[in-house]
DNA sequence: TTCGGTTTTGCAAACGTGTGTAATGCGCCG
DNA sequence: CGGCGCATTACACACGTTTGCAAAACCGAA
């Protein structure tokens, strides 16, 4: 037995006015004036009444819902809790609530026809925008251009798709960086293990910056591949690795993880007989021994970025537009540069 | 310039019926038929122009959105993006919508203002239901009892809520038995680093198991207050700890690195010479060294339960209800009972 | 008093869907 | 042929809010 909403008519009714007066006295609208003696009482009215404006009623009759839909990619790997963390900030700082979906593998359908059926799913429900991570497979600015059929703005992140605003993480510029950290400390064996290197994705990124950094100062790149299963792929490659490179670069924290379990078993040390640097800057890499070096991602930033992008777009300021946010070095232990200790806290 | 969505009524005139008919047909109703041919005709219609329901107008007649409020907690200890994860997951398999929001200090706002602010908007929102993360604060159901006010459904979950079905961890349980876990190994000097040891919250029912066990055997229950910064307070407290403890149980994984650190600058060994119980099984647990004993806090399990207990009230089927999970015990390495290496990878 | 103008208010439609009630058509039986 | 029952469809209203247009009220000036 729920209580019954307190609407705009119960207000009109107990102060003797339509409905329409008490609708503009509280919406403070521009084009229509409403007495200042009227306005006070409807006020009053309202608060005695604890009255609450039916969102949906609202942006049934105005087209705006104030929502808008978030579409986070997976996360064993990519910290979506963070992410989705970072976007619910930035939403609340600008008024907006969230209606948020992942993109996953979990459920009966296939990733991509579970994506498309979450933007629908959005889009029904009345979302203003959508903001979709993007995983940069092939085909996939179709998929969403299929999906939502320009019935709302779009703005992706992480990863350029084609034909969408978006923020773009710059993980071939990262990883060029970490390459020539490595390079600069007198590295000259510098080995890749990567997730997929020879595709379109995350991971031939970064594998990119890091080819043109070798190729850059004559230094041949050898990548191996690693499995899904990160950290235990790490472990398996240490062995075959060990003799191989005084240095590595790791598509992830947890693969770097792996590499240092399985060398330390083989009494192998890190940095002294090989670097390790490792990508996400994950709560881990901050507390393992040694400290793990590694490429954060500006969460919050591509959030922030996202979002107002987002709004711009929706206020009219803004047509198309492709923000680039780079990977951060954050230098600590493992490469044996001279950082100590934890230099990142998560907090 | 964006497309104009089509709705029943566009079905309606292509086929030359009533919009009732085309909704009708569409929505199986039981109480009203419709010729096997017009549906045909209707549903042949809506897939040729892709039509999709507007949930607003369908949730605005209805008086149900399929859409639930999810409050989160804060992230910084209690990874709340695990636990959103979770439950998007378990609203998915349901075929919920969620809005999310985190009930937050960020703002500008006081976190109880906040709170209920979010949980005012949710309800304007037009949610179905709501589901509150409670942290077990002094006046925590009187406030949500305060914002709610009886308009939709309350399920709960972490901590007891007064007056509200919810699914409810027990930490005591928990440290009881790890307390238990220590004293079966042969620890008599067992300590507790809590953040708020004495108070309402989590922390204290963490305590409640502690000491139950502590008295229990006849040991002397010794408490210390860690801050906020809880891998730095652990690190601290790590010095006025070492002859005074045989066993420590930690508060959060984060207060059990921070104590590592420090005892590892001090020429102390973990196990051997303390041993070390932590608390959230985090990502980092397994990976540091030694890895890390700790109570693992049954995130997918508290969603599902949540979850469930939500629909079955919405459909009526149960009323009130408490549902309690218990924190599991991951034995690893830090209590040195034999266990080696990663024993509970994060996938 | 009347007129013109401004300020304030009300009416009614609109947004897309669901649903109670009434109407229509059809076949069957008396 | 009339009446009844049943299957199918249509009409009209409801949900809560915004908004264009028109009407009313008020004010000052002619």
């Amino acid at each position: 037995m729920r209580k019954k909403r307190v609407t705009i008519k119960d207000i009109a009714k107990t102060l003797g006015v339509s409905h329409t007066t008490v609708s503009r006295a509280l919406s403070r609208n521009k084009s229509h004036m409403v007495s200042v003696e009227t306005r006070r009482q409807v006020e009053q009215v309202a608060e005695e009444f604890s009255y609450r404006p039916n969102l949906m009623a609202k942006g049934f009759a105005t087209g705006r819902t104030g929502t808008l839909g978030l579409l986070a990619g997976e996360s064993y790997q990519e910290q979506a809790g963070t992410q989705i963390e970072s976007f619910l900030r930035a939403a609340d700082e600008r008024n907006y609530r969230l209606l948020v979906g992942m993109s996953a593998e979990w459920g009966s359908s296939s990733p991509e026809t579970g994506q498309a059926a979450q933007m629908e799913q959005f889009i029904s429900s009345g979302i203003d925008g959508l903001l979709v991570q993007t995983m940069g497979d092939e085909g996939e600015s179709e998929r969403i251009l299929a999906a939502v059929d320009d019935r709302v703005p779009v703005v992706t992140f992480h990863y350029p798709a084609r034909g969408f605003p978006g923020v773009v993480l710059d993980y071939t510029a990262g990883f060029h960086r970490a390459t020539e950290h490595l390079i600069a400390l007198g590295h000259r064996r510098i080995g890749y293990l990567g997730e997929n290197w020879e595709g379109t994705g995350h991971d031939a990124a970064r594998a990119r910056g890091y080819f043109k950094a070798m190729t850059e100062h004559g230094l041949h790149p050898v990548c191996l591949t690693v499995g899904r299963q990160q950290t235990e792929s790490g472990y398996r490659l240490s062995r075959e690795v060990r003799d191989r490179f005084s240095a590595l670069l790791c598509c992830s924290d947890y693969t770097a993880i792996g590499v240092y379990r399985g060398l330390g078993e083989s009494g192998i040390r890190v940095p002294d007989d090989v670097a390790i640097v490792g990508n996400g800057d994950s709560d881990i890499s901050a507390f393992v021994t040694p400290a793990l070096t590694t490429l954060s991602t500006p969460t919050r930033g591509i959030a922030r970025a996202a979002m107002e992008l987002m709004v711009k777009i929706l206020e009219g300021r803004e047509v198309a537009c492709q923000i680039v946010l780079a990977s951060n070095l954050i230098v600590r232990e493992s490469c044996g540069s001279g950082a100590v200790g934890p230099t990142a806290m998560p907090w």
